[in-house]
DNA sequence: AATGAATGAGAATTCATTCAT
DNA sequence: CATGAATGAATTCTCATTCAT
């Protein structure tokens, strides 16, 4: 890597992180480039060395988030013999990361919108990822007999929506009613209980 | 009612309809006052006779939506003696309406942060007055001894979020893979099993 | 007088003392017609009957003060047999008058620059009428051997301007390090002696 | 002195000159940005990039004006022995900037009113300092005994007043009848006069 | 005469983007 | 590559004036 790239790669870093902390704040399309180039640290017009135009750090940003977010979701997921297991615990290390990155997946689900269609694409796609590994875990859990539904990726896909989305868009409704813990379970109970498991 | 209330209220649908119109396109940040004026109908000028500023458009359009769609659900709802067929019930006509209203539920999902406080408040109260409908569908099912859970109040909470959002956010990624009636069909009846209910 | 010639004489009326009162607070061109029309009490609408444009009110506003004012310097001018009697008085009444109509006189100073040609013509004839009473009090006195100076009618001129402005424009430098009583006694004197009057 | 500090002088100059032209014909509420934008030279954006608000350039302007002038007035101030001819050549020199700024002071004493506060106060604080000069001088004049008055320090605000004030609050009612010449002699031999100078 | 809704031009200010240094 | 001054179009909001009732 030569240090151009690597420039590349830190300036890239600086810019994501920065605009992300006025992002929360303000959201996208209140943030002016001026806020973006002060939180990162990069001048003004040096910015526009590293993009194309305003909308491309949307899309940096969103990259960057879910790459972290994924990347923390593999590390910490064990491997259970038990299905069940396997996706209680895959639950509530996604709940737990939905907690962590409240905002930026509030952010990501709030501001896809101003992206052009090539880089929603890609951030789909990401997702969509993500979402297949619930959907081979449960189809397996079916096949092995752990599991029942009628329609084990569908399923997947609302277990795994639901366990995404209920903390960055309904946490005003839940907490601080009811504590983190209590969610989760009552969450991880609702879905195995679901899936025909019977006793949690 | 007189001539100025009537007319009041006419320009305040007007106004509703007509924003909503360009909102659903571009959000409520990137659509300008005199694009509103034009798509309502109402000359710029004449607009700030019926607001005092932009903000106050992205609430009357959420309430508008939002009292439109519950007395909707609520004209909908029919009574069944039975709780398993009461909440499988709402939840089928709630999950079509969230169909039909994937995109202003979309829009109030992501634009309700450039709301004001006072605005917010209100919003989200009229949304925790339709969640406590299902609580307590959810808790008497408990009580009677339909339904089984730890903590019926959340369950429902639970259940009632994963109905709202799933398909205003993550329809991408569910149609056009499978048709509604599935999706509705899988969803009810995770949910049902989820609270115990053993065969449906 | 008609019906008709009443209700202008009561329409103009309101429009002056409503207008005057917003004008002190914001100044001519920062209020609007809107404020003008609720502080007189006459609908946005009939304005327009009694004036043509917003600049009418400013001449309208400004004559009224002046006709008030100076009908109100006649009625308390008492008759001297001696001319340095008969000017300590006059300037002592006119320096009240400043005392009490302060942001009245301000506003006419300040704004007249908005006036058309037309009306600031009309407002400068009646305010020199107003200065030629002094100029004939000065130099009736120094035919009489009362006062002495080069320039009778130049001198007048200084002399009341200087009663006239100082008060609404530099009531800031003055007050409150000195009493309105002090000033009056200083400067009534300094000009007697500036005219030659030896002991006072 | 690097470059941005001599381009913000530069432009800040360049801002002073171009308003002040504006402002004299039109004063400061009925100029617009624009106008002071091209009058300048300077884009109606990068404007900003020097002020915050309109009302900045309005402090900015009296501020230019009266730096220049009380400059100007310190250069031409001789010293005399005598008070008296001290006094009378400070005087005349007043005069003849009144003259030469009468523009400039009728926008001071004008649009004042539209200066917040704090700015206000600088102004004010500018115009008493330059005051405080002549009440030194009378006091001192009277102190030495060639002046007579009750209160010299008032006495001293009540004619540098007259002096600031006459010409552009008063020239309609002075010129063309009489030449500066005349109103100059018989303005200062008032005064002179009223501090008990018996023969000039 | 009286009302106030309606109009659209124009106000101050902001902002993404460019460009000279 | 780095800087931040410069641009001018676009934004929200206001306002004098008109007009239908």
């Amino acid at each position: 890597m030569d240090n151009t790239e690597k420039r590349r790669i830190k300036r890239r870093q600086q810019l994501c992180r920065g605009a992300m902390k006025i992002f929360k704040k303000k959201g996208f399309s209140n943030t002016s480039m001026r806020e973006i180039a002060n939180a990162s640290g990069i001048s003004l017009g040096n910015l526009y060395n590293y993009i194309n135009k305003k909308e491309d750090i949307l899309f940096m940003v969103q990259e960057d988030i879910l790459e972290n977010l994924y990347s923390i979701v593999d590390k910490n997921t064990q491997d259970y013999e038990n299905p069940i297991d396997q996706l209680a615990n895959m639950l509530k290390e996604l709940l737990k990361l939905t907690v962590r990155f409240k905002q930026e997946l509030l952010f990501i689900y709030t501001e896809s919108k101003y992206l052009e269609k090539k880089y929603l694409r890609e951030v789909l796609k990401k997702e969509a990822e993500f979402v297949s590994k619930f959907e081979s875990m449960v189809t397996e859990g079916v096949d092995k007999g752990f599991f029942y539904c009628k329609n084990p990726a569908l399923s997947a896909k609302i277990i795994v929506s639901t366990a995404s989305l209920i903390i960055p868009l309904r946490s005003w409704s839940i907490f601080p009613q009811y504590s983190e813990e209590e969610l989760f379970d009552e969450l991880i109970t609702l879905q195995l209980k679901g899936l025909g498991v019977s006793s949690i």
